[in-house]
DNA sequence: TCAAAAGTGTTCAGGGTACACCCATGG
DNA sequence: CCATGGGTGTACCCTGAACACTTTTGA
């Protein structure tokens, strides 16, 4: 039989960066930290890791609690885990990221839950080190929007190129020339343009496109 | 005061993927399981998390334990936590990559615990989810040895060209072109020629390099 | 008719890739 | 003198970046 029982143990939590993107602003969700340590602080949303429950499940569990969201994209960023990053308890938190369409979300679970949605620019103070754990999860998402189709888990399924530019622009930190972009895009294999026209954005009317999943 | 008591607590294990280069050949280190469950199994080199220790200072002892060096390059690959990931109990483990050059390694110490560098290239089946753990670490590997000077982690401080495009090739699971390669080494910053030859490796001789870091 | 957003091509520089021969030396 | 590994330059292509004007239409 197993002998770990001389080893210590130790609470371990999931914290999700949340993003999402709203009116030219890339967000992230935080909510007023419930207890204490902490009480009333900005925080990432995060919960506790239970018997039984791989990482990921634990992470999936705390979105649907939060935002009502089945089946959202995330990805495992890294495990934080200095000893005085909760000074409370010794707790290690595995990060992970998650990019949802801000239109999906449940209004009534954010409201519940104290949420807010804050823009990732010019962010605040958060608790403990979650500032660092968004900072981490900019600089992936960045990475990976350059090349994968992550920009369609925040966006509405059918939106203009230039709201998916906006978004890269945010994303990115930088602005990027509207013909090279649409050049670029139209060589993505994942997005292609629908008969659709979007009169609301402007008086000429622009073609929606779309992401194809496999 | 705090109020986790009521969460469930897990043991947090660090695994290390300890990459070295001998002879042409990319190994990992590895060791014989020494308890239940999966007793004499071959693993990666791991062990619990105490009370007290960051993530990173318990890998470093580990490596000392192991390996009798300090200082080694490492870095946090991802959190492994599938409930049944260890068929004994649950077992959380945080895994980093590491690199070091195979040379400064204390043999005792690796014939005092059973170690063996394995080839990563055709590596039997490790214990647990150790495989897909390697798996992992080499694709980061193979992702940094282009642009960061970790190389330089692997080899000793004077190299060959042919060395460390060797090495290159044994990461990258390919042969390169050996102009182009020199090329691109002579514009790195971080890589210089001294005024050493080696003549072991050839007749004529061949310029020694090193890597400068700051 | 005009304001406001949509849409559209070309040029240039730099990086990556393909490719073959001479050099120095020890045995 | 020859086998062995060391060392070197050029041509091409493709990708990424810079850059400005016409179109459509609702108000």
């Amino acid at each position: 039989m197993t002998s770990y029982s001389s080893y210590p143990q130790f609470f371990v939590s999931v914290d999700c960066v949340v993003f999402g993107y709203h009116e030219g602003k890339l967000k992230v969700l935080t909510h007023q930290r419930p207890y204490e340590p902490g009480l009333g602080e900005k925080s990432l949303i995060g919960g506790f890791v239970q018997k039984e429950e791989n990482l990921e499940t634990a992470a999936r569990r705390i979105l649907k609690e939060f935002t009502g969201l089945d089946n959202v994209y995330l990805q495992q960023l890294a495990a934080f885990g200095e000893v005085e990053r909760d000074p409370g308890e010794r707790v290690i938190s595995v990060v992970y990221y998650v990019l949802i369409d801000i239109a999906k979300y449940d209004e009534q679970q954010v409201i519940l839950h104290n949420a807010e949605w804050l823009n990732v620019d010019n962010l605040p103070t958060l608790c403990f080190d979650h500032n660092e754990m968004v900072e981490k999860a900019r600089q992936v998402l960045g990475e990976d929007i350059k090349d994968t189709p992550v920009a369609g888990k925040l966006l509405p399924r059918y939106f203009t190129l230039t709201q998916l530019q906006m978004l890269h622009e945010s994303i990115l930190g930088m602005s990027v020339d509207k013909r090279n972009f649409r050049r670029a895009i139209s060589e993505k294999a994942y997005i292609h343009s629908t008969n659709l026209i979007d009169k609301d954005s402007s008086r000429r009317g622009a073609t929606l496109y779309e992401f194809s999943f496999e």
